[in-house]
DNA sequence: ATTTTATGTATAACATGTTATATAACTTCC
DNA sequence: GGAAGTTATATAACATGTTATACATAAAAT
């Protein structure tokens, strides 16, 4: 067994932390997704979920909404335009930005996962770390070894047979 | 004034929110090591403190100790090797490992870090969310206010001046 | 009104993670 | 002791983030 010495150096080594937690938590999420039959990125929803809350928004919005640079932005839009779930026109006023809205598919998609996917999504992030507390390096270990224990997809279950 | 809808998402949005604060911290780390004149990412030094305390590991076991998959240990290992920082030879009980060890260059570059870098990041980023508690969101929220009020690098400048 | 400057998006080049697979070396099992 | 399976690393292909820069359009300035 070899140290793990992200976790061990603590505070020096956060970034490097948050960002491998992310990737896991992520991957994890996807597995939801895909087992729900849905063919959607996980990092493609807060595009679609920023759209339909606020309605059409530009390319540099959406980078703004999502937290992300501006070419970010204009690939995962390309690849939601190849899907059908969005669509895209100047803007009336203003040719240089471009309108993202989404399509009717995509808007049947959002519904369907608000009602179907992002609550077991959310529910089951929840079990993982909704009743932590305390130092920031202590929950991120919690976390961890929760991942560790059982994958978010599991938890769905396991929660859906224990409510 | 756009929403950021992964703050606002929660923990549906987990995922996506820990590797964008990862991938800020990690880019604030990297200014403070640019700042001190080092030519090295702050990706890559996971792996050096990691032979630093363990000794001489093979690339499996770097990748369990830094948490990445093999293939990840196996390119930044080559970066390491070409910048002189690690060297690598066939265990010799078992030619299919390779043992990473520090060069003297690489060794100096640690000490080096742990008496001036380390520290500082280590205090940079305590000094950001040191002191905080309570549930994640609420300290993940903190954490992004705070980075984007004051970067790592200048918590160092404070910190030396009002210790 | 035309030139200059600023802004929004697209594209290129790169960084660094992943999965899938090839290859070489070690183990196991008849 | 050789065939078959296992393990360690390397490589290829891809995903998704970044920075730097080009290009089109809008706004400002002379």
């Amino acid at each position: 067994m070899v140290e793990d010495v992200v976790r061990t150096l603590g505070f020096l080594c956060m970034g490097s932390r948050l960002r491998r937690i992310g990737e896991r938590l992520q991957a994890d999420t996807q597995q939801v997704i895909d087992e729900a039959g849905l063919s959607i990125q996980a990092g493609q929803y807060p595009f679609l979920a920023a759209i339909d809350r606020s309605g059409p928004l530009t390319i540099g919005e959406l980078a703004q909404a999502v937290g992300i640079t501006q070419p970010g932005a204009t690939r995962t839009i390309g690849q939601l335009l190849e899907l059908g779930y969005v669509d895209m026109q100047p803007a009336p006023d203003d040719q240089r930005r471009r309108l993202v809205s989404l399509t009717d598919k995509g808007q049947d998609l959002v519904d369907h996962s608000k009602k179907v996917i992002w609550p077991r999504i959310a529910a089951a992030v929840a079990d993982l770390c909704g009743d932590l507390d305390g130092p920031i390096l202590e929950q991120l270990a919690a976390i961890e070894d929760g991942l560790a224990a059982m994958p978010l997809a599991s938890r769905n279950a396991a929660k859906e047979e224990n409510p």
